[in-house]
DNA sequence: TGTACATCAGTGAACGCGCGTTCACTGATGTAC
DNA sequence: TGTACATCAGTGAACGCGCGTTCACTGATGTAC
């Protein structure tokens, strides 16, 4: 999911780290984590630990636990962003794009269960309407306006959110079955969101 | 949602319940608990403490901790079951009984939203087909015998399953995304799964 | 009815655990003169 | 070029915390004779 994870495994040293390079080390480390495990088994100290740092050098960088699990946040909206632009382009726009994004939706929340529930269950920055941006940002907007040009032209603007939410709550409830494993996270079930009447 | 809600304040004496009743008072106590704080944080001794009797003496109804989280379980699945059944009943059974039936899914996850997760996360016992009973045996039971009922007559067992599966997706979706604040959780956005394409 | 005893649901003290965070520190780097 | 010094990213020891669980125990209850 990300290009410099290789970079994980770098001996630290004294000064080993050129400006900013430990603080993207902590972040790769604890995405590597979240690949493996639960949110709540994640801690500050096991993220040092996996960089060869000690848990007090992680304070250089963040001033508290939270602060590290935000930026995985954010680092995790921007590769979902990425996912689904790449899978509306492959597939060529318009209503095939549009399921590929939801398809796209679903394979990242497989690929990356703990960081997906990290996302979303850290709350949209104050000040935002709850279903406007929020950590999912750019995911989100994207998603509404595909919606919006699969509606007929006169829908109204409240149709138009109505119709982004439900897609989202089926692609996101889906996503959840699976994790949870309530539905067998097969190929066949994730591009059943398609066939089915919603999309 | 419990009837013997008020049963949680009993003062503990040595001797002091009935056969059985300390057990019952614990789950009380932690379906109590769980209405107010998230599952991560709801410890043994917690329910101990808040029915008012030291932590070891859960020791004598459940094996250890984890027993006493399905046994919470166990009581969420069956009063969500209930609550369907009764929506199901009230709004007179066919399709605005199913909408109902969705409904008081949503508000039920609303009501109860640490419980309802650990619900979900609460992998289906073994043995069973993944989207088969589980945790949640009569609530999908129900919806599964529903969507068939509203489906034509010649569709086939794959046909009623994805449909089944679909339903259940958006409904669980769109409660996870009220309970993460992903999606405002006001009564126009519940009953607009009604008004959907998907149900 | 009285006595001896088994049962078993409670008790409080204690265990080891890993956690997030604070603290005073060290020592390499970069800069000013 | 050499020297003095400020900076600041690291260090390891220590803190208090609440947790799940184990332990040996106590004492009321129910039963057999």
């Amino acid at each position: 999911m990300n290009a410099d994870d290789n970079s994980v495994n770098i001996k630290p040293a004294k000064r080993g780290y050129h400006h900013g390079d430990l603080r993207s080390a902590l972040i790769v480390a604890g995405l590597n984590l979240l690949r493996k495990g639960a949110v709540e088994e994640l801690s500050l100290r096991e993220v040092a630990r996996t960089v060869g740092v000690s848990a007090t050098a992680v304070y250089r960088h963040f001033p508290d636990k939270q602060s590290l699990l935000q930026a995985l946040c954010i680092e995790g909206a921007e590769a979902l962003g990425a996912s689904q632009r790449a899978a509306m382009m492959e597939a060529g726009g318009g209503k095939p794009g549009f399921e590929a994004t939801g398809q796209a939706y679903i394979r990242f929340a497989l690929a990356n269960p703990a960081l997906y529930r990290l996302m979303m269950s850290t709350r949209p920055p104050e000040g935002l309407m709850p279903d406007e941006d929020g950590a999912l940002n750019g995911a989100m907007r994207l998603l509404r306006e595909n919606v919006a040009a699969l509606l007929p032209p006169d829908a109204s603007t409240a149709e138009k959110r109505q119709a982004a939410i439900h897609a989202w709550a089926l692609v996101h409830g889906m996503a959840m079955l699976m994790l949870d494993e309530q539905v067998p996270r097969d190929e066949e079930m994730i591009c059943s969101i398609s066939r089915g009447p919603m999309l």
